[in-house]
Parts: structure tokens; sequence; C-alpha cells
DNA sequence: CCCGCGACTTAACTTTGGTCAAGTTTCCCG
DNA sequence: CGGGAAACTTGACCAAAGTTAAGTCGCGGG
């Protein structure tokens, strides 16, 4: 079963995140934490890891969103993913070199549960090992994708791509043909996750804008006509993965 | 221990490749094959399988190498990655829903070990089943850095990362500072792997011929001084990752 | 052996989007 | 509440690379 990416309340098949939680929810206080595991809040800002850490943890997200990010050349702690409520962290720890490739900061107030790898590597906790490697596979076949996407595809197309994606988890109004995104993000870190500079996601906004496709302020964006937007999905080949949108048409 | 990108010969931590291949040359023969591990030899240009098919084996690339492909919106069939001895294909068949994402072509000659999922499904081969997950937490790895390379570099930079990660295994002579490589890969899936167009691809062979960086036939591509390839590389960002050059410094 | 198709190259043109610079808004912190 | 820094927007400019079109090369089949 995937772990990523499919789970949305709705999802013919169950939900996936839900069976994530339910596995690790058991264990809500940190003091009656099964097997080491501990869940904590964290704020806005917060630094799960850093690049070079040795990494000892696996992380669950269980509210809110992560951004992992790498230094470029420049120095700049650019974003590469971001990774939402049910989404897992720290790969690192169970396989490579065991030190962390990545930065991963709290885009939101977050709870996360924490998950000594020794737990992991006991032979009892199959289950638990096999949704994790679901969960790297899943994130496997996304990232090939999204690479495709960034060296065939238009700035502006990426932008709505990543819109979409953050239809997921960031819909706060869902009122039949319109929708309200509440995207967790800076300019900045939308930027580099659609793979383009703040200028050029500044224009694209603007150009979307005109076209009546979304409205922008800085911290929401309305979707005002679900299926234009979804068609325009369609347009550049997109037809699953847009999980807020197909709920918006069905309701 | 990282199976795939690291195992060149020479590596001072050993050969993983050496290590994947212990395990299966054990089984030479189809009908000596152990839990039902066959080995077959294929012709340049064969489909070890199709997007959409049913994974029901894993694949490890015992000598050659396989390209996989994915078909975008006009329909073409684009080269994503390329896999060589050592490497391993068919996650699918391991997790997620069990239909392969992306179609495998040998682009040379090849000598591929097939795997029934069932044998590693079986608890007892923890071995075999670590080493898969190691090898795609390092492709998952690899190509988060690629994303960011294409997002971020020149085609011209690409072109040479991509050449260097060609020498890792299609090195046919290294002469002290001379290198010669015989890139298994047409133009178009050269182009397609360094996330350009074919015209932009001899473009780039003309600039770095200029330069005189290295000297491109139809067939190979000859590097005149290793450290002024490597200096390239190390002014781009890439320190690691380039085998077969560092092996001829080091000679 | 030759023909023809597909791979490859080259050149001219056009568009995209990155860069630079300047201005505006927001938000944090004293 | 005010000042300053960072985030964001805008516009002008231009380099990079995609597109189109027209060629050349080379391999494989008849």
């Amino acid at each position: 079963m995937m772990i990523h990416g499919q789970g949305y309340p709705g999802n013919p098949d169950g939900d996936p995140v839900a069976a994530w939680l339910a596995t690790l929810d058991r264990s809500v206080s940190p003091f009656a934490a099964e097997g080491g595991r501990t869940i904590k809040a964290h704020d806005k800002g917060d630094w799960l890891f850093r690049a070079g850490d040795p990494a000892s943890h696996l992380f669950v997200v269980m509210d809110g969103a992560v951004v992992l990010r790498k230094v470029n050349i420049s120095g700049a702690d650019l974003a590469v993913e971001f990774v939402t409520r049910g989404g897992a962290l720290g790969y690192r720890a169970y396989v490579g070199d065991g030190i962390h490739a990545l930065s991963a900061q709290c885009s939101t107030s977050c709870v996360v549960c924490r998950i000594p790898v020794e737990t992991m590597a006991q032979a009892g906790d199959r289950l638990l090992e096999g949704r994790f490697i679901d969960h790297m596979a899943a994130e496997l076949t996304a990232t090939r994708t999204r690479m495709l996407q960034v060296a065939t595809l238009k700035v502006r197309d990426r932008l709505l791509i990543l819109l979409a994606r953050i239809s997921r988890d960031f819909t706060t109004m869902n009122d039949h043909q319109t929708l309200v995104l509440s995207p967790p993000l800076s300019r900045i870190d939308m930027a580099a996750l659609a793979g383009m500079t703040p200028e050029s996601l500044s224009r694209c906004i603007r150009g979307i804008e005109e076209e009546g496709l979304a409205h922008f302020t800085r911290r929401h964006v309305v979707i005002p006509s679900v299926s234009a937007f979804r068609a325009e999905l369609s347009r550049i080949g997109i037809e699953e993965g847009v999980c807020a949108v197909e709920l918006a048409l069905a309701g």
C-alpha cells in the first residue's frame, strides 16, 4: 500500500495516513511511548535536524508541515521538498551512512513523532518498516516525476502543479467550485520547490491572476473555478494527485 | 552500506557491487537458481519491462547498461535514468501498487539477474532486502541532487556531470591524464538524461570541444586532461562521485 | 551495394526566465 | 509605537536554451 501522496479523505482504498497514525497514536504521551517513540510539538522555524548531523531517529509528521533544505553552491538553504501530515523523514538513520544529507525545518508549528532507529531494526516491527519503505519508494517515484516536469514544463505549469499538491493538505475552504488554499510556505520556498526564482514566481502569479485561474494574497490562494483549474492541469498532463481539487469536484 | 554510485574499483571501503554479485553469482545457471532467481542475457534494445506491466520480479544488472524511460505528454519515450552493473531495477514489484511506472530498455547487450518478489518477501532474506532498500535510498538521494542541479545549473555543466557519471562504468582507457569514455547512450538519451534537447546537446559538445575539455566522436569521448576536467567539476560544486576521474588522478 | 530512414548537426530565430536594481510591504523586535 | 531588516513585487535587460528548418551522416535492410 502507498503511504504518501495518495492519502486523503474520501480515498476509496482507505486512508493510509490514518493507518500510519493508528499505530503511532497508541503512544501519545512521551512517557508511555512504546519502543522509545516520543511525540513532540515544535514551533514554526524549529529545525528537526541539520545536514551533517548524525541520524539516529526516524520522524513522522503528525501535524503541520516540514520543509527539507539543501545548501546550494551559493550557500543559500534552498527548499527541495516539503512533507506534511502522515509523511516521514530521516531515511538516513535507517540506510546509507547515517548522516543527514538534508536539513529539516518546520514551516508551521508541528507535531512530530520520533522513532529511534533501533525500533525499526528489530525484526519484530516489520509492519512499521514496510510502511517506511513504501513511503520511500513513493517519494522516489514522485521525485523522478517532478524531475521530468522541471525538465519539460514551463514555470507557470510547474506552479500550477505545486498548487495542486498544496491543495491536498492545506485547503481551508471547499465551497463547491471554489477552493481556498493556505500554503504554509514563503514565496522563496514556493519558488524553490517549483524550481524557479522568486522573481519568476511573482511574474507567474501575476499571469495566473490575469488569466483568472487563481487569486493570490500573501497567505491565501483562492481558486474560483476548480473545473477550470483542473482542466489546465489535465492539459499539462496531470491527471492524478490533485486530491483536494478532485474532492471539490465530487462535492 | 551504500550499494549504488559508490562502487568502483579501488574504493577504500570495499566494492559493494562485488558484494551484491557475490550473493547472486552463487546461482549462475538458471537451472541451479536459488530461490527462483534466473540469470539471462539480453540484446541491445530489448525491453525488460514496460510501464503498466505488472511487476513481479526485481532485476539486478550484472553486466551492461539499462535505460529507464517514461513517456511524456508528446508521447516520446524519454530516458529518465540509466542503471549499470550492480544497479537494481523494479522496485514496484516490492512496493507500491505492483505496476511498473517506467519502462526499462537495454542500451547495450546485458546480463540481468531476475529475482521473484516472493524471495524478497521471505523474512529469511533480510540481507538481500536490506541491500535493495539501501539501493533505493541512494537512488532517492541521487535523484534529489540531480533535480537541484537541473534547476540551478546550465546545460553545459549538466553535461559535464553526466560525463563524469558515465566515466564510472564506461571508461575504456585510462592513460595517466587521458581518459576515453564509451557511453552506451544515443545523443537523444544523453540529452534527456542531462535535461535538455538534442540540439542543445550538440551545441554544448561543440562548446566543450572549443574549450579543449573533451573531444567527441559518435561513440567515444576523449578527455585529454583529467585534472582540467576535474577542476571544472569542482568549480561547479561536484566533489564526489566522479570515480573514474579520481582513479585517473590517483594512477 | 545502394537506398532510405533515422540519428545527428548546424544555423537563424524566438521565447523563456534568470539577473540586477529599485521600490514597497510586512513583520519582528526593541 | 517606530525603525529596520527581510520578504516580496516590479520593470528593464539580456543570456540561455528551446524551436524550426534544412541540411549531413551512417547504419541496416532489401
